[in-house]
DNA sequence: TTAAAGTGGATAAAAACAGTCCTGTATTTT
DNA sequence: AAAATACAGGACTGTTTTTATCCACTTTAA
């Protein structure tokens, strides 16, 4: 089991939200309440989700969060980048040598890369509206 | 960063150090050797091989593993699978309500398939054979 | 019968995560 | 101007997962 953190699970439930009022303003308050997630939790999504350019935030008295774009523009692959960073399988990828404890000796350098392409083609081509859609 | 767990990752080591010797027999003490992997998690990762039937094992004195396949016939998909159990982004799928809480209120049960049903699809395509030749 | 080699399960240390809370800043309303 | 609402950012903590190792047991060849 490839595992997403919760937090990602709640970021697609979060905007799926969002995007079913068309993605126009709403407090994480609201959504909390609409999606019976955990305020602070919400929040904290939203947050991310706001630094990483998903939504954009109101300050202020009747502010909130808005979605940047449309559900069918935003491919799966941006939520889970948004949520936990570059969508990859190993830290053992090409350009980061940092944690790989083999290093010299791991036969495997850059070898996990064709597979991660394939994933992230896999996600690009799945997005919110995709998901919202296929319901059970 | 979606993350495999390291275990994985070795599987792969070893299984593509196997390969490389047409897969016949070898003992975990060997191939700890020349992946330069300690000995006791070489060993943990043949035996969850072997019980997923990646691999075959024969006891005693020479005895050792050896691959039930070529490299060539070795998806991604399988080795994943064997590792870290079926292959699906989060435990919110259809199927296993154990661990989602939000339970009736979540609007998003199911909604996870698409995606996942892509991951499965390109992990499929790439083989042991691929991420082998694959190097940089 | 002894030594090499796999099997299965248990465990302990380390790392990651989830969830919460607190302090600060912006904006609107009164 | 002050007060209230709402987002921003970060720090903290308990829990869960992961990782790596070890041990007692079984199998088989010499």
């Amino acid at each position: 089991m490839i595992k997403l953190s919760r937090l990602t699970d709640y970021a697609v439930v979060v905007l799926a939200e969002m995007a079913r009022t068309n993605g126009e303003l709403a407090a994480a308050s609201v959504l909390a309440a609409k999606t019976g997630i955990p305020e602070p939790t919400v929040s904290k999504v939203l947050k991310t989700l706001s630094r990483n350019g998903l939504i954009s935030s109101v300050r202020g008295v009747a502010g909130g969060y808005k979605l940047e774009r449309a559900a069918g523009e935003i491919p799966v692959s941006l939520i889970i980048a948004a949520m936990e960073g570059p969508i990859s399988l190993t830290s053992c990828v090409s350009g980061s040598h940092e944690s790989c404890a083999l290093e010299g000796s791991c036969s495997m350098h850059g070898r996990w890369n064709p597979v991660n392409a394939a994933i992230r083609g896999a996600l690009d081509k799945v997005t919110l509206a995709d998901m919202n859609r296929g319901r059970l």
